[in-house]
DNA sequence: CATCAAAATCGTATATTGACGATCAACGAT
DNA sequence: ATCGTTGATCGTCAATATACGATTTTGATG
């Protein structure tokens, strides 16, 4: 067998299955995406520490325009860091802590040597 | 003032400052960034179950070709989620358990309803 | 129903990511 | 010095993300 063909084979036999991950890991990543992004935590923090349910007051507080946070917003609620409930003309948002809970627990797993049975 | 005034000048007179974000918020997206595809996810579980220090075993275990995986190895290098360390013709790659730490401090931080000075 | 305020969405321009073949650089061994 | 192996880097293409003005949608109110 000659040198690179032994590379064309490690690299055509890898495996096809699961291109994109295993669920734990998409998961993991998907709320890591949601928070890789210095306004959406900003957005998180304000909701967590100011109280729950602002809105508009989100775009005072932030330097970015109601555009941008609106969009934020979208991607947060989406990846299920936040919730919005309508309120009459606006909208309030509040965090939903069992996004965090979740999150940390599966950092927590991915961390732990404990052995895993796929 | 008109109606629409005190849009534009709500518009206007936000904060100019801070276009980024806080240093933390700015942290916690930088870290959460590198996490943020399930390719970085898998190889720091991979780093984290199967022990430090592996290297193009990575790449025989993942289903990614060896570009990418070198690629995402250097965002979790970068992002200070792994090590690698030249060992001879190859490198050995272990994780930083102090990134996932920091990360989960941060995190319980943004959580924390305690009062923040400034 | 005309109007206003609030927030989502559209449109768009620019920037960043992700994937990967191809090539390069480093190094151990002959 | 040459070769073979390993892993980083380059170049490129497609896809996605970001920012935000402009517009639309939604609902309250006169």
């Amino acid at each position: 067998m000659g040198p690179q063909e032994a590379r064309a084979i490690r690299l055509s036999v890898r495996p096809e299955r699961r291109r994109r991950g295993t669920k734990e890991d998409v998961e993991v990543a998907r709320l890591a995406k949601a928070l890789a992004h210095p306004a959406r935590v900003a957005i998180l923090r304000l909701l967590l520490t100011r109280g729950d349910c602002i809105c508009g007051d989100i775009v005072d507080r932030l330097p970015w325009a109601q555009a941008t946070v609106s969009q934020h917003l979208k991607v947060l609620k989406e990846a299920g860091w936040i919730q919005g409930e309508i309120d009459g003309p606006r909208v309030c948002y509040c965090a939903q802590p069992e996004a965090g809970r979740k999150f940390m627990a599966l950092l927590r797993t991915l961390t732990s040597t404990e052995e895993r049975s796929e």
